[in-house]
DNA sequence: GCCGTTTTCGGCCCGACTGTTTTCAGTCG
């Protein structure tokens, strides 16, 4: 593993691009910066690896200034440019820029008419109306700053799921490869696939617990230890998000990764059962087996349990709970039941119906991502671009749509048991309707729908812009339904209920969409989406290869929604989904 | 900042929405 990681390297580009832009640099330059952080964040491999080699400024993005930064990080463990510009803009400048409706002007001009450099600061002086009295501003941005300050404090301390899983991951291994350490496992809210986490909990099984807890405090993304002794300890990160880790005796490890692993009510109604049915603690010890410490993070939703933890489920008259239902439902009912549910698993994809390509605002072209769809097993892909009115998408005109298809038609000539399908993102403009005429949607084997613009609209009218999309008959599948961006942004004011009600009357498919800042629908409305009959397309939205691996994700959400394959249309062969899009 | 190869300088990003305003600046996707 690199010494500095892909997402660190990304986070100063980033950070460098925040602090430039606020300052009034060329609009050009901070997007460089971006798009150069985006790059870092999705390559495959080690961006030290490719530096080393001397191909990392080979990639389009990374010129000769940007490769020199990187350079910097990677020998000094600091750019100078971006330790320089620190200096000269307090950090609390790049949250209120981060702000929804502040941008970097706003942010300048807050600074330099109120002082303020905090979100406490300005959280003050919005309180103290002092926000409306400035030219240009009135009461609404005051109201608008001091709700976004709330969501802001809401969401703190929260990661998103691949970021906790990856650091989870490296800790893990540092973990496993410690003295007498038996087994080791990941549990906690990263394990049950929570859309975010606060915290890592990690468990293992060892004879002596101190140097294994020595090992974790020696971790170079340990910044500090919280507290240690008895078996634990509790560190922060310099990625943000703590990390605590239980060290037990080898026989402890079943029921210590299940009591760390659900939810506080699955763990509090688990136990209880055990003492109804008399079942002592000392009947629920089991060590691990050969085999359990193999993958301390679980590579995807439903992968194999550790025996050990098995056991003790077993031991209680119960199949062994997925950690994706262990939220202190009704799982545990369902559980006395001889057989468990038939969850969706990753192998049960047959197809992305969600993806984009170069021919909009996506990096890999068409035949990449066919390529990389047949690695995975898939059957088909739908490329789904965007449509002419996203401008800054580079949505296809008419002209641009039609060539595409063309050039997949011919494609497809060529294919032998995959079928890249035509597609379209069509927008739902602000106003109602579809952003491209009737037979140009007629004319495309999958229509994805969904709304890009206009969040902000009362309930009314969003509900109203979704109905009439449902009502079209040319659209298929209602992507991300209710438009949330964890962290960043609410869902648009939308009732989900009527939506779902109108889906399952015109036979129209919803999408969870994988991005693991959307997960959208999430697990609540994709179980409301099944009690209504509505079916659920699993899509990634990638826009490069690698993010094609993020429908894990979108599975997770549907396992924790109790979805079973049939109810998801992707996991199809091509002639029945074919049917279900009325394409035939 | 990056890129190109009719190149080493000029193009790259644009339309819509929102809140504040009577004509527009700032923000966003």
């Amino acid at each position: 593993m690199a010494a500095v990681h892909n997402m660190e390297i990304s986070w100063a580009l980033r950070e460098l691009a925040d602090i430039l832009e606020f300052l009034g640099e060329d609009f050009f330059k901070v997007r460089a910066y971006r798009r150069a952080a985006k790059i870092i964040a999705g390559l495959e491999r080690p961006a030290e690896e490719l530096y080393r080699q001397g191909t990392l400024g080979k990639i389009p993005g990374i010129g000769r200034n940007i490769l020199a930064k990187i350079g910097e990080l990677l020998t000094k463990g600091e750019m100078e440019k971006l330790k320089a510009l620190r200096q000269e803009v307090p950090a609390g400048i790049l949250e209120i820029m981060a702000l929804p409706g502040i941008g970097p002007r706003r942010a300048r001009f807050l600074y330099e008419q109120l002082g303020v450099t905090s979100l406490e600061e300005l959280e003050r002086a919005a309180r103290e109306k002092k926000v409306r009295a400035l030219k240009g501003m009135g009461v609404k941005t005051e109201m608008e700053i001091l709700r976004s300050i709330e969501l802001v404090r809401r969401r703190q301390g929260e990661v998103l799921l691949p970021l906790a899983r990856e650091l989870a991951r490296e800790l893990a291994e540092c973990v496993r490869e410690a003295p007498g350490v038996l087994a080791v496992s990941v549990a906690g809210g990263v394990r049950r696939w929570q859309e975010t986490v606060g915290e890592i909990l990690l468990v293992a099984a060892a004879k002596g617990a101190e140097p294994v807890l020595g090992a974790l405090a020696a971790h170079k993304r340990v910044r500090e230890v919280a507290w240690q002794g008895n078996g634990g300890i509790r560190v922060q990160t310099w990625w943000g998000v703590p990390v605590e880790l239980r060290v037990v005796k080898p026989e402890e490890y079943g029921v210590a990764l299940v009591k760390a692993t659900g939810s506080e009510e699955h763990c509090a109604r688990l136990f209880a059962l055990a003492r109804r049915k008399g079942v002592s603690p000392e009947d629920l010890l089991f060590p691990p087996a050969a085999g359990d410490a193999t993958q301390p993070v679980p590579e995807f939703p439903g992968a194999p349990l550790p025996q050990a933890e098995q056991e003790v489920y077993r031991r209680l008259g119960l199949w062994p709970v997925p950690p994706e239902l262990r939220e202190g439902g009704e799982e545990l009912e369902a559980a006395v039941r001889p057989e468990p549910p038939r969850l969706i698993e990753p192998g049960d994809i047959k197809g992305d119906l969600h993806v984009h390509s170069d021919w909009s605002d996506g990096a890999s072209s068409i035949l990449q991502l066919v390529q990389r769809a047949k690695e995975k097993g898939y059957r088909y892909i739908a490329i789904t671009d965007h449509s002419r009115s996203l401008g800054v998408a580079r949505g296809l005109s008419l002209e641009r749509l039609e060539e595409q298809h063309r050039f997949i038609r011919e494609l497809n000539e060529k294919e032998k048991d995959f079928r890249v399908l035509t597609g379209v993102e069509v927008e739902i403009l602000p106003r109602g309707g579809l952003d491209f005429p009737e037979e140009v949607l007629a004319g495309a084997d999958v229509v994805v729908a969904s709304i890009h613009s206009g969040f902000r609209q009362d309930r009314e009218t969003i509900t109203g812009r979704l109905l009439e999309a449902i009502k079209n008959e040319h659209v298929d599948i209602i992507a991300h339904p209710t438009g949330r961006l964890l962290g960043e942004r609410e869902a648009y004011a939308v009732d989900m209920e009527r939506v779902l009600e109108a889906a399952a009357k015109y036979g129209k498919i919803l999408e969870i969409n994988s991005s693991p800042d959307r997960l959208d629908l999430d697990p609540h409305y994709a179980r409301l989406a099944r009690q209504y009959g509505v079916k659920v397309a699993i899509n990634s939205d990638a826009h490069d290869l690698r993010r094609l691996d993020e429908v894990v994700y979108g599975v997770a959400v549907a396992r924790r929604a109790w979805l079973s394959p049939e109810d998801v249309v992707n996991t199809m062969d091509l002639p029945d989904l074919l049917k279900i899009l009325g394409r035939s």
